[in-house]
DNA sequence: CGGGTTTGACCGGCGC
DNA sequence: GCGCCGGTCAAACCCG
């Protein structure tokens, strides 16, 4: 049961950006057929310097770390023509980039977040303001970096999302932010930054970082459908990208 | 005074 | 078994 349960876990899918960047920077991508939507809130001032995003599946539920890359793999499967380059990997079973064999939720501790998203921000400041609150717990120097990473926790109470902020230790200049999570509560007045999510024809879309995580229903993701998928999605960006580009840049 | 930050210690998983 | 390392704890400290 437990096993089954982090399986599916590994197939959640996180939508970026959120519905609300969506409208004015590029059609959102949809979702993978039966598969659980997360969509991440990050503000419109903080969307507006994202330059990279990356997903990542719970992708360490397995035990399985990315290689060579701290948990941090960039495969640049899409890149757009803006240079924000879409980044995913692992959870998906049959997508040939990661391993999923291993006991889920047999890794280190034994309890793994519900979802883990992370994204790559180029910014001057290390926080950046998801509209959260959230409460600095720890900082640590980690191996391969010169930078520390801090450690945050919403101050929410009950709530037990965890972020992780980081400096890229090959850019500096860019920020890495990884969620771990699911917030039970909305943001403390960023509502209007998160409108609830369309309609997608999925049975179980989650609210931006909320539960609920019907995930013993939620089957694994054919790699198929998540490749039509995106390259459908990818289609839309670019036709965006190259609509928006005139008044963006 | 309450809430947040800092920082060293501690714990547990993992690789060798 | 041991050492390394990431993550967390908690006491002291800081700040509004």
């Amino acid at each position: 049961m437990a096993a089954s349960l982090g399986l599916a876990h590994d197939a959640c899918y996180a939508a970026y950006p959120p519905a609300a960047a969506a409208s004015s920077y590029f059609p959102s991508p949809p979702p993978p057929p039966g598969d659980l939507v997360a969509e991440f809130p990050p503000p419109a001032a903080a969307m507006a310097m994202v330059d990279d995003y990356y997903f990542l599946f719970g992708e360490e539920m397995g035990g399985a770390r990315a290689p060579s890359c701290g948990g941090y793999c960039s495969p640049p499967p899409l890149v757009f023509d803006n240079g924000m380059s879409l980044l995913s990997y692992g959870g998906v079973e049959g997508d040939g980039r990661r391993p999923m064999s291993g006991p889920a939720g047999t890794g280190s501790g034994g309890r793994r977040p519900a979802s883990r998203i992370g994204f790559r921000t180029r910014s001057e400041v290390d926080v950046l303001d998801d509209g959260f609150k959230w409460r600095k717990y720890g900082k640590k120097a980690v191996k391969n970096s010169p930078n520390p990473r801090n450690y945050y926790r919403c101050s929410a109470e009950g709530c037990g999302v965890k972020k992780r902020v980081e400096r890229d230790s090959d850019d500096p200049r860019y920020v890495i932010t990884t969620y771990d999570g699911v917030h039970n509560h909305a943001a403390p007045g960023a509502a209007h930054l998160c409108p609830p999510p369309p309609p997608r024809g999925t049975t179980a879309t989650a609210t931006p970082f909320s539960p609920p995580y019907s995930a013993s229903s939620a089957p694994l993701v054919a790699a198929p459908s998540w490749s039509a998928a995106f390259d459908a999605w990818e289609a839309q960006l670019h036709a965006a990208a190259a609509h928006s580009s005139e008044s963006s840049y």
